[in-house]
DNA sequence: TAAAAATACTCCATAGGTATTTTAT
DNA sequence: ATAAAATACCTATGGAGTATTTTTA
């Protein structure tokens, strides 16, 4: 057994944490599930202590596994740095962003990553507690996401913020009434967005749509994007969902066939912003300058939209 | 070979670059010098050029190595650190000092040590430029050392400035003048600190005193220290030292036997500091409060000696 | 029962040692 | 000639695989 550290233990331990399923973890490596398996466990035994709590078809880490995974992952991307990069799209910066934010985030993320990488990057798009967990286990480097982030490892910075909106087609009657409160929706089937792509305020809205009586309250996942047309053509059905106007949403219905209604008593701010590593080392400095860069110019009037 | 980096092959360069010499880092790594000398030829290849300069008994860092080292310390001190200390004085913070400055800052610094670190520490005391080569290889956490320090990972902070006085017998004409210019040293034995104490000053002053006609310098090494004493007695003899009343010479002289003089034209100031690698992940923050404590509290004066 | 993790056991790749050669002065 | 690094070669430790058992819902 290792009496020293080895980087093939913290590769291990935070591949094991990143998948949350050892088989998963040993692909990602080009091992087998055993000597990964035995790595964690030697790990532990030299540790201390247990880093993952073993539930049924679940990993999950422990106390000690969480204190110890921000300086794994610090460890291994700094090893991971040392070496040149190798031709193909090893080595790349990695960024990412959540497609539930207006497109401007993304498409200013794309610019400024493109100016200040100038062998190039690689892109990823999922909702914001994926790219999470990819940042905390090295596999992102920066990210535009929903905040708050409550990971200590992860610092953050607010681009924008935004409110929701109701959208309800326009022959439905509230679409005569110009605005909504959320007491209008009581026999509504509401549609809202994924509840993991921002579970703090997701979990405000839920709770003050089911504090007005809102009973039918219904997750729209990412795969199901394309069906939200033909859901809000049902009756008694409305969309909540952010007013951008080049919002991911916004592209699904028709101008005119969908009404959009300021919600006068829903006083829940989303925010989106920009997410790194912090400290990091990886790509030299240049994962700094991307979230400096990301960030309006000084004097310019803060991005609300 | 190793396709990935391991921390056996960064363990293995630093131990070197330490040592500049394979046979003595294999010691300290408990191994041979051939799997040594091996693991740097194999990361030597992976890194596509050379760590070393091979020079006849001398290894020195190539610029490919000087810009590796700092990330290798860091990766291996940050590596260390995740596991728990073993009993023994293994994994304890280590602080050192050079003898050659007023004890003061000496004595604050084990008061400061002790304090934030309850577990105790390792002290260790030699001349500046050991400390500093300890402090670069993350054999050492913090030390106070003689400033400027230009290496780039080395942060510092000023403690204190001193400059020096010549120290003759009191029976010695010049001990009547009550100062002296550095043209009267002209035909006299000045012995000086070690030069590798603090190069940079040491070089000036060495300079300085060549530049008014000063033809017998002795450095007087660490070891030669009690003999300072009997040197002063030879007739035409000088020493330039500190003028801290409780800088180490100070003990070695009797009050009255000899006569501390001013020098009206040497400009060459000496300063005291801590110094420390920077960013530092080991002991869990304590170097920076280490750092801070030593710092004088704001609003007291300055520290000038 | 089933799916995943842990373990028993085997094997061989490779890290480490010994002995030798090379290199530089 | 000498001292140190590099290399050739050998050995054996211990990582990785396969097969099996354990765990738990």
């Amino acid at each position: 057994m290792f009496v020293v550290m080895e980087l093939s233990q913290l590769r291990a331990f935070v591949a094991t944490s990143r998948e949350r399923n050892i088989a998963r973890a040993a692909e990602a490596l080009n091992l087998t599930a055993s000597p990964v398996s035995r790595t964690i466990k030697d790990l532990e035994k030299q540790l201390g202590g247990d880093l993952f709590i073993r539930a049924y078809h679940d990993l999950q880490l422990t106390e000690l596994g969480e204190r110890m995974l921000p300086a794994a992952v610090r460890i291994v991307t700094q090893a991971d740095a040392m070496l040149p990069p190798r031709p193909g799209r090893e080595g790349l910066p990695r960024v990412g962003a959540t497609p539930w934010v207006p497109a401007r985030f993304i498409d200013d993320l794309h610019r400024v990553a493109g100016e200040v990488f100038e062998r190039g990057v690689d892109f990823d798009s999922d909702v914001s507690s994926v790219l999470l967990n990819s940042l905390r286990h090295g596999a992102l480097d920066v990210a535009i996401v929903h905040l708050p982030v409550e990971v200590p490892e992860i610092a953050t910075r607010v681009l924008g913020r935004y409110d929701f909106q109701a959208i309800v087609m326009s022959r439905d009657p509230l679409a005569q009434q110009g605005s909504i409160v959320l007491a209008d929706l009581q026999e509504y089937s509401v549609l809202t967005m994924p509840r993991m792509m921002q579970p703090i305020p997701m979990a405000a809205l839920h709770d003050r749509l089911a504090e007005h009586g809102v009973r039918d309250q219904v997750e729209v996942d990412l795969r199901d994007f394309m069906s939200i047309r033909s859901r809000l053509r049902h009756p008694r059905t409305a969309m909540l969902t952010t007013t951008a106007p080049d919002a991911p949403l916004a592209t699904t219905v028709y101008p005119g066939e969908a009404t959009l209604l300021p919600i006068r008593d829903l006083e829940i701010d989303f925010l989106v912003g920009v997410a790194w590593r912090e400290p990091n080392f990886a790509h030299g400095g240049g994962v700094d300058e991307v979230v400096q860069r990301l960030h309006p110019p000084p004097g310019a009037p803060p991005v609300v939209i």
